[in-house]
DNA sequence: TATGTTTGAGAAACCCTTTTCCCACACATA
DNA sequence: TATGTGTGGGAAAAGGGTTTCTCAAACATA
């Protein structure tokens, strides 16, 4: 009785034969599919387990058609929103034994094209596109692709799947904490204006406190850049003026940061006499501002988790209604 | 002249068939071995090309024992460290036609084995281990993987394949550059001294000062936490000695922003009256400060880099000499 | 005894590509 | 004419599984 595979792999021949049956008999034993002897099958078992058998997920993937693994595409380089989206997307779909494979093209078209053909080639069940911005696209068209696609944080065509933060809600959240911790005069300091997220989050920021009976001001929303330095800049602003809030959102916790520093230099009690609710819970930043800063999470990894599996139910022929699907935001509330 | 098949890709017997030859010539003329008239090889170019003809990777795989795929496993949950390395990696393979896998299993040695077997089960021709820690292995055991592997900034066995930054170096570029600036009274706030890398920069910093002559202080260097409050509290230590330091180098960005945020709380100028280095150059921290922080960039995406070409020589068979590789840093001159 | 009906298991085809022979033919040489 | 030598191209196996179909044996029924 000896190995017919020595250098190898130990493969379902190899099971077969040791425990003499075809690979025919050996793969449905193990699969636990066709029709055997109970005791036939016990044996196959066993002996596939004495011999650490794993099967070849190539070979298998050949005839099955599902390679159970899956592409992400980003152009986040930096990655801030990327690692909780892949992390999200990994953990929903490691228990369906499904692999990703990640490439970060940047803003690279013909990049995007190689990493994608690569993909492609290696039978990816479904791509997930994903980016930092819900409106723009990433640098690559997938019109052709012939697996499933889905988009999370990125501008995908109307008739696909989509899934953002619902940036209305979170914005909603954010406001009516102020309100409810008794601010009245509260202001905005966001990102730049041709951004979605910028309007959506101001949109909602101006509806929650009319429907809170509170005057919104005119020079109510200051827009500029997503940083620490115009945050500073936007209260050196808003102080110059005789009225000044007892609450701000920051459309960013970058923001609020600088906008934190920047009332601490001014001598400003936080949240004493004024609050700050921030935007990203990133907590690299929201858990180092002085006093640590109350925040929106936008749930990415629950994002990713969620982009993952629908991307199975696709891939498996599901049908699943198209459109944009928006996640629940999360406040943090911590000390500002 | 009808399509056999018609519902899925295009595969080489298409090709063949439109060509009028075998799918063994086809193979041949699209990979260029082989005798053929060098219009039968241009035909069937041509026809493939006119079909869109692509490849099964996975087919290939099944004979070629090369998956043109590699793992990469880290225990870097929040990315900071991996990202870059992962487009490294990614960078110096695409070119080879290798797609990675990225999997993040925290500190979990179940789940680790879990991913790990997943990779294997796929057939990667290799594995990147990389972690955030030097001397922390990940939960893993990798002496029983049938592939090459190689480790970036996690501890790997001795006799493997490791890259790291050259702490050293990095740590002297930074001194030595406060000491050309003019400073004569250098400090060193870091994190904790279990830590090799702490200890390393320790090392540095105390020999670059003796070399230049410079006398080193008995509480030179202010072992803490990699916070930036703990700048913030190891500033304030110093301040209540008389002699203050001209010169502060940092273990990690974060800590010089919090010593930046001390320093100017108290009226000190950056960089006239002390200068400060950070360690790491994590872009959104040494950007945001005021000014601009001077730090250390560990080249993390050229480790990735080297560790992905590293990589494809040992599955090549190369022989590569086993054991640390230190890649150096280099210094990032902002304001401060 | 002759005829159904399960049951357990194997032969062979298939997934897609590569690779190793092998062969038929054309041409050149003796 | 008989023999050698390239040349262009194909048949078939391999790679590691899965799946369909077939079949012999065992058992049950008439």
């Amino acid at each position: 009785m000896t190995d017919a595979n020595v250098g190898g792999r130990v493969t379902i021949y190899d099971v077969a034969s040791k425990a003499g049956v075809s690979t025919a008999t050996a793969s449905k034993a193990l699969n636990d599919t066709g029709r055997m002897a109970v005791e036939t099958r016990a044996r196959i078992r066993r002996v596939a387990e004495e011999l650490g058998f794993r099967p070849n997920a190539l070979a298998r993937s050949l005839t099955s058609k599902r390679s159970f693994t899956v592409g992400l595409l980003t152009d986040d380089t930096y990655g801030r929103f990327t690692l909780p989206v892949m992390a999200g997307v990994s953990e929903g779909l490691i228990d369906q034994g499904v692999s990703v494979f990640l490439c970060s093209v940047g803003g690279d078209p013909a990049l995007a094209r190689i990493h994608l053909d690569a993909m492609l080639d290696k039978q990816v069940d479904g791509i997930i596109a994903t980016g930092k911005r819900v409106d723009r696209p990433l640098p690559v068209d997938f019109s052709a692709v012939p697996v499933p696609v889905v988009y999370v944080l990125t501008e995908g065509p109307a008739e696909a799947i989509t899934l953002v933060p619902d940036e209305r809600q979170g914005a909603h959240e954010a406001v009516r904490h102020l309100i409810q911790r008794g601010c009245r005069r509260i202001a905005h300091i966001t990102g730049p204006e041709h951004f979605l997220v910028v309007r959506e989050r101001a949109l909602s920021y101006r509806q929650t406190l009319e429907a809170a009976g509170l005057k919104v001001p005119a020079a109510d929303v200051l827009y500029g850049t997503w940083s620490e330095h115009w945050g500073h800049e936007a209260v050196a602003r808003l102080w110059s003026f005789d009225e000044r809030p007892d609450g701000i959102f920051c459309g960013n916790d970058q923001i609020a940061r600088g906008v934190m520093d920047a009332l601490r230099e001014r001598g400003v009690a936080i949240p004493h006499d004024v609050a700050v609710v921030g935007f990203d819970n990133w907590e690299i930043v929201a858990e180092e501002t002085r006093p640590p800063l109350t925040t929106i999470d936008m749930n990415l990894k629950e994002l990713g988790r969620q982009a993952g599996l629908t991307l199975v139910r696709l891939v498996n022929g599901e049908e699943i209604e198209k459109g944009l699907l928006q996640l629940p935001c999360k406040l943090v509330v911590r000390s500002s």
